[in-house]
This record gives structure tokens, sequence and C-alpha cells, in this order.
DNA sequence: TACGATCTTCTACGTCAAGTAGAACACGGT
DNA sequence: ACCGTGTTCTACTTGACGTAGAAGATCGTA
């Protein structure tokens, strides 16, 4: 999978973040602290936009929005992860080893309710 | 976290598939397809080297072995994803929801375990 | 409608990581 | 002591990404 630079992270985090799709000047004023020009924005969508992540409308300013979540993105990028380790099974166990313990919680019931009480529900 | 070159990752994935220690002819060998020269091999060697995944002796023909497992290095970086994540909840949600039901199944038994089995019929 | 301000696209340059390997040096066995 | 092999040092190349100027396209307004 195609994977972010700074910056490009930077933009998706505002995309993401967005209420509805945003105008490059919109995106620009966002990063004020680095200073960008407007151009550097446009590029740097063009390539987002390349790669899959962005998407823009045809309106005159034109606006833009990202294509999935960034929950979808990260959810995604992890299930890539555990799809390129050998033992599948042994990164989960390292996985939830790891996770803390009001996450385990939660993981616990998304758990319970997908594939729950298996045959109270089928 | 360093990341994992193309050339860096196959590198890697002799290593954590290796028994034991292993040395760089070995491991040109085992790459055979690519055609590497030996010292291409040492560089990238040394560069993984210096990022904290691999190790090696000074015995004369030097040995080289990963400093952790693949899992160890998958669950990490399943981790990290989460931990740039926004809304964890949210991501470990759409986690969950794309597990297969064989890992679903794992992945309870995991928690039930971590966390104390009293509440796995909640 | 002509014009200036703004937005968009095209092109380009600098930097850094990673792939690749030669040159030179260090060892170990015969 | 020498020769073959392994090791280290240095360097070139390529591609991704940050960055932005130049040129072209649009829009609002006088």
């Amino acid at each position: 999978m195609a994977s972010l630079g700074e910056l490009e992270r930077a933009v998706m985090d505002r995309l993401w973040s967005a209420d509805g799709p945003i105008a490059a000047t919109e995106l620009r004023d966002g990063l004020a602290d680095r200073g960008l020009a407007l151009t550097t924005v446009h590029t740097v969508l063009s390539r987002l936009e390349h790669k899959g992540f962005v998407v823009h409308d045809d309106a005159r300013p034109r606006r833009f929005r990202a294509r999935g979540s960034r929950e979808d993105h990260a959810a995604e990028l992890m299930h890539e992860v555990l799809g390129q380790a050998g033992d599948r099974q042994a990164v989960l166990a390292r996985f939830v080893g790891g996770v803390d313990p009001d996450e385990a919680r939660l993981l616990r019931e998304l758990l319970a309710r997908a594939t729950g009480p298996d045959d109270i529900n089928r």
C-alpha cells in the first residue's frame, strides 16, 4: 500500500478531520505554521489523489475530501501488517498482550457482538 | 519507527526464518535470485543493524541474527498504527470487523485469558 | 467586456532513504 | 608469507516527497 510522507500526512489529517470537502486555500491556512505556498498544497493534493486518498469535485475553487476515514485507513494498515506477518496468530497474541485494559474490554465487546453467542443469533 | 525497504525486508525475512545466526554469504545465496554482490548484503545488514533490527557477533565470518521476532515486529507496527490514529476505539472496531472468524475466536480466547475469564459471558 | 486577483496545472529542483556495488583493508589457513 | 575470502568504507543511482515558480484558466467587477 502507498504510504504517506510527513506533509501528506498532515494534509490528510486536515481532510480527515474536516466536516465536508475543503478548498486548497483553507488547507494552506490550516497549515499556516509551515508557511507553505498554495502550489505546494496543490502538488501534495494531486499526489494524494494519485494515491487514491483524495478526490476533488469540479466546482471552481476545487474542493477536496478524503476518500476514506482516518479510522478505515488505520484499520486497513493494521490488517496489512497482520497479513504480511508469517504467524498471524502469534502476532495477534502479542498485539492483544499490549493493549490497555479499557481497549481490551472494548475488544471483547466487539468480538462478542461480531461472532458472539453464535447459537442465539443464527 | 524505522521502516524497511524491499531488500531490507527480504533480508529480515531470512533472518527471522533462520534457525540461528547466519553469515552474509548464506544470505546472499538465499537471495540468489537477485544476483546481489556480497558487499550489497553487507551494506543492507549494516543499515539494518543501525536501525536496531540486527546484531552480529564478532566471530570471523560474521554471523547475523534478528534482534526481535517477526511477530514482535508486526505487533509493534500494529500498535504504532493504532497509536497514531485519532479514535482508537473506532479503529479497533473496524479492525475486528475485518478479521476472519477463526482469528476472531482466537482473539476472544486471548482476551479472556488476559483480563480474566469471568466476563466472557457478559 | 476587459482586467486584475485568484486558483489550477505543469514543470522543476533539492534532499533523503534505499538499492547497488567497487576499492581497499583485514584475516586465517596452508 | 601469501592468497583467497570476508569486512568495511565510500560512492553512485533512483525514486519518493517537500517545495515552489511559471504559465494558463476563471471569476468577479468596473
